[in-house]
RNA sequence: GGGCAUAUAACUCAGUGGUAGAGUGCUGCCUUCACACGGCAGAAGUCACAGGUUCAAAUCCUGUUAUGCCCACCA
């Protein structure tokens, strides 16, 4: 034949984008139906730069079934995709190409520079998009946007001003984290704690207490204080208060020395009573000469190092607390370069930070002030785009007040209007909602969102949408108009315009159409590392200037491992390219996997036996379809609508169970999506497939598809086995959509997309035939199992008889004798009342029905007595459990009444059937 | 230090208050006219540990242990 007998997705999958995209099939208004519903996504929108990795793979493939799957069921789906200008992410791109082509961005100036920007957007830009066709993603790209678009950057303009003008913007001199790598000041959220390998430095500072107050004592004279110190730790009476005849002193431990040069305070906690008598004291900075004064606050632990605490109030973020609580000096020692600043003794002037601890260090230890270096790991901040090691700064920076804008956003939660699943994740978004910090806004970098301020010479701030309203604002102000006004030079946290995204995109703050028809979304389907980055400010956002949660639902996707658990990462060397994994398995296999995969947990680990089983599982729809395609061509030319109900004129068994499971299977993976159980969708409908429709529907029916006789019976078959596997298709196509396609398009529906077909929906199930199906495989399971046993060639019949006192079962067999022949591989079947004795006959009971096979000369009567045990011995089981639980009085009095019913009847049905085996065995 | 998860077959994971399931792997048979990326038949689990609730617990509760993730200002 010439359709190939193993998928190759290849040949395949390439083919079928270009014409969706073409024929606009994933706009809402091919929907026709203006009383559809709406299903609204918007996608987690890729950095610019960006290239799809393993996470993407599984995040588009996710809102890429559930965007098919509600088409498919009629919905006005709009999915819309974009792109962001990622601010750090891309301007570090790009000032790494210049520098490779020589050229330095500030040579350049900002304008030239931009201007590369948005250049190198046009030409190598766009990778990630042309990616998402080759994953399947059904977007709208006609409503593609990019944050740096004119209609965002509106936007954004709109809710500065508006947050501003409300007093939830500010701009003030606060400690920030600073990234001597980048330049700028970063979030919290873009700084990463790390534990790093470092020491504990005990130094020694010298009390001025007095007459004898005299730390310049010459060095013969020297009391060897380290020595000193570590008898006093010896001892009981632990404490960093150092009397000696040089002098008092007292230590402080520290991670950091090289801060030291800018201390102006030594703190321990108010109830410490060892120190109380330092409160009215000074302390004596060593190697800068600079008196200190003590301070008592309660951020200090008693009982963590010495209990007391240098403070340098410029440089690390609890000190600067306690430098404002006590209104101490905020002397800046080091730089934005991370270079130790003029303000410091001369001889560090210029150091690197690293290079001024081993000075400071070495100095201190000659003055014979270092008491003590202890090996030590503690969490230091690290910039999470430049690797660098944050340097905590006092800055003037932008900031956006979070509290009021994180309550509404938390209510939202609390309440229900939005669900956060898994469940788990929205603990951990209410718990950030409720110890929520203020966000540093500013950036300072070239690409992104200019902030819209203004300052007059005389420092005064004007916040307005562009220069005329601005100057339209000072005259509010009874300035003149005419007042210099100097733009301020920073821009936006690229969070900024993403936290709008749900709105921005539909046009706000205009008042579209779109807006109105789409907002608010279905449904966010995102990755829990972007949760307070970006989810937590939709909400907040949303909220704030829509008045409305920004989607009732927030799937929360797994965290894609390696095949071994482990977190892909570039260091480890174990990243998984999802383009070579598409190429390896196809693109419709991979999808299956990942959803197949997606469980209710916060991981996934990438198994290849996964993707193997999902290529094999294309492989097996492919060749479904082929069986299909190479038996039913009359059946294929005739273009009469394939409707089940009216050819069901005579249903055999097997049919009225397929559509049975076929309505369980459509009723499953409606109910499973609705509720984002992805795998157990992909369960279901593997099932379906491959145990139910391959391996019994299409088995049975190989006799009349396969015949040549043209007959009413044998064309009733084909079409209904066409029915079924078309429904099949459909039920498949959002998780596979490529291979489905085509294969719909080669059943009779040239030319129409598969995309936009009606999903199938559930009616109810035939329970009847399913207990009758049951019946029948167990049969021919139960004979097929004597043939294995007893090692008996295919190619060699077998006689068989079957007996039951029941009526039902006795139809059943008389029904599907034919079957039960052809698939236990049988010379004849005979239904009898009873089976007699028989020597060299194989027995087995079933439900009622007892089997006999007479297997003269060929039975190994071991072998059987072996079989037989371990049926009764699994049976009795069962049974022994049954009548314990049954004799249990309690039970009987306090179970349901329809258990205990169920109980009873298990326990009578295993009763004879193990009575039946008994003399079977007896009898052997 | 706080929080959130997870512990089930060799591996990766489902699962439900009524004595356990899948995929892969494993064993045996089969190159039977859709498919060896296949068919058929099998073997395999004290459902982490210890208590408690219940007629009944792998499933609910508590504790323990182990692992993972997130948050946090211990110098």
């Amino acid at each position: 034949m010439e359709i190939p007998k193993q998928y190759e997705p290849k040949e395949v999958e390439g083919r079928w984008y270009p014409e969706w995209e073409a024929s606009q099939y994933f706009t809402p208004e091919k929907q026709t139906n203006p009383a559809a519903p709406v299903f609204t996504m918007v996608i987690p929108p890729p950095n610019v730069t960006g290239y799809l990795h393993m996470g993407h793979a599984l995040n588009h493939t996710l809102q890429d079934v559930l965007a098919r799957w509600r088409r498919m069921n009629g919905d006005r789906v709009l999915w819309l995709p974009g792109t962001d200008h990622a601010g750090i992410a891309t301007q570090m791109v790009v000032t790494r190409q210049l520098a490779a082509e020589g050229v330095d961005r500030r040579d350049l100036g900002r304008e030239k520079f931009l201007e590369k920007v948005w250049e190198w957007k046009a030409h190598s830009g766009g990778t990630i998009q042309k990616q998402m066709r080759i994953v399947g993603d059904s977007v709208d790209w006609s409503r593609e946007r990019f944050t740096m678009d004119e209609g965002l950057s509106k936007a954004v303009l709109e809710v500065f001003v508006r947050l501003y003008d409300e007093g939830l913007i500010y701009r003030g001199e606060y400690m920030v984290n600073w990234s001597p790598g980048l330049q700028t000041a970063i979030s919290d959220l873009e700084t990463e704690m790390k534990p790093v390998k470092g020491n504990i430095w005990h130094i020694a500072y010298p009390v001025k207490d007095g007459a004898e107050g005299d730390s310049t004592t010459s060095r013969s004279e020297r009391v060897d204080l380290a020595e000193a110190y570590a008898a006093l730790n010896e001892s009981e009476a632990k404490s960093g208060l150092l009397k000696t005849a040089q002098g008092t002193f007292i230590v402080v431990a520290t991670t950091r020395p090289e801060t030291m040069l800018g201390d102006t305070a030594v703190a321990f906690n108010p109830e410490d009573e060892r120190y109380a008598e330092l409160k009215d004291k000074k302390a004596v900075l060593p190697l800068v000469g600079r008196e200190i004064q003590f301070i008592q606050d309660n951020l200090v632990e008693k009982d963590f190092g010495t209990g007391l605490v240098k403070v340098t109030p410029a440089h690390d973020p609890n000190d600067f607390a306690m430098g404002k609580r006590h209104g101490l000096e905020f002397i800046q020692v080091i730089s934005k370069e991370a270079k130790i600043t003029d303000a410091a003794p001369e001889k560090y002037r210029e150091l690197d930070r690293y290079a001024a601890r081993k000075a400071v260090v070495a100095d201190l230890e000659a003055a014979g002030l270092l008491l003590k270096v202890e090996d030590y790991t503690h969490n230091v901040g690290h910039c999470q785009r430049s690797g660098q090691v944050v340097e905590p700064l006092i800055s003037t920076q932008w900031f956006m007040k979070m509290q009021p804008l994180a309550e509404p956003a938390l209510q939202a939660v609390l309440d229900g209007r939005t669900k956060i699943i898994p469940e788990g994740v929205s603990k951990i978004y209410c718990g950030w909602l409720e110890n929520i910090q203020d966000w540093c806004i500013s950036r300072q970098l070239w690409w992104g969102h200019r902030i819209p301020a203004w300052y007059t010479p005389d420092g005064e701030i004007i916040v307005a949408r562009n220069e005329a309203e601005a100057r339209e604002r000072l005259v509010q102000q009874g300035k003149d108009v005419n007042t210099v006004l100097t733009p301020d030079e920073d821009v936006l946290d690229t969070w900024f315009s993403s936290a709008l995204w749900p709105f921005s995109t539909l046009g706000w703050p205009e008042q579209t159409e779109d807006l109105k028809n789409f907002y608010p979304t279905q449904v966010l389907v995102t990755a829990q590392d972007i949760i307070f980055f970006w989810v937590a400010r939709m909400m907040m956002m949303g909220l704030k200037f829509m008045g409305e949660v920004p989607f009732s639902t927030v799937y929360i996707n797994a965290l894609v491992l390696d095949p071994h658990g482990q977190k892909m990462s570039k260091t480890k060397g174990n990243v998984i390219d999802p383009l070579e994994v598409f190429d390896k398995y196809g693109t419709d296999a991979a999808r299956f996997a990942l959803t197949a995969a997606s469980t209710a947990g916060l991981t996934l680990a990438l198994q290849d036996s996964k993707l193997e089983s999902s290529r094999n599982f294309a492989n097996k729809i492919w060749n479904a379809t082929r069986f299909v395609l190479m038996n039913c061509g009359e059946i294929l030319e005739d273009q009469e609508p394939l409707e089940w109900e009216t050819k069901l004129s005579n249903p055999t068994l097997a049919d009225r169970w397929i559509l049975s499971r076929l309505q369980s299977a459509t009723s499953e993976v409606n109910s499973a999506l609705t509720e984002y159980r992805f795998h157990e969708a992909a369960a279901t409908l593997y099932q379906f497939f491959w145990n139910d429709f391959c391996d019994w529907y299409i088995e049975l029916s190989k006799p009349f598809v396969t015949s040549t006789e043209i007959s009413d019976e044998n064309t009733a078959v084909k079409r209904r086995i066409i029915y079924i596997l078309e429904r099949s298709l459909c039920l498949l196509h959002p998780l596979m959509p490529f291979i489905t396609e085509e294969l719909w398009q080669r059943l009779p529906h040239k030319g129409e997309t598969i995309c936009l077909k009606d999903f199938p929906q559930a009616v109810a199930r035939d329970e009847q035939a399913e207990r009758e199906m049951e019946l029948f495989t167990g049969i021919v399971s139960k004979l097929r199992n004597i043939r294995s046993t007893f090692n008996i060639a295919p190619s060699v019949k077998i006689k068989a008889q079957l007996a039951t006192s029941d009526e039902a079962s006795k139809a059943v067999m008389t029904a599907m004798t034919d079957q039960i022949i052809r698939l236990a591989r049988l010379e004849s079947l005979e239904l009898v009342e009873a089976i007699a004795a028989q020597k060299g006959s194989v027995r087995d009971v079933l439900s009622g029905i007892e089997i006999a096979v007479p297997l003269e000369g060929l039975v190994d009567f071991d072998k059987e007595r072996e079989r037989l045990k371990t049926t009764v011995t699994k049976l009795s089981g069962e049974y022994e459990g049954l009548q314990k639980r049954l004799s249990n009085q309690d039970f009987v009095a306090r179970a349901a009444a329809e258990v205990v019913a169920q109980s009873q009847a298990r326990s009578a049905e295993l009763e004879e059937q193990i009575a039946k085996m008994k003399v079977v065995m007896e009898n052997l």
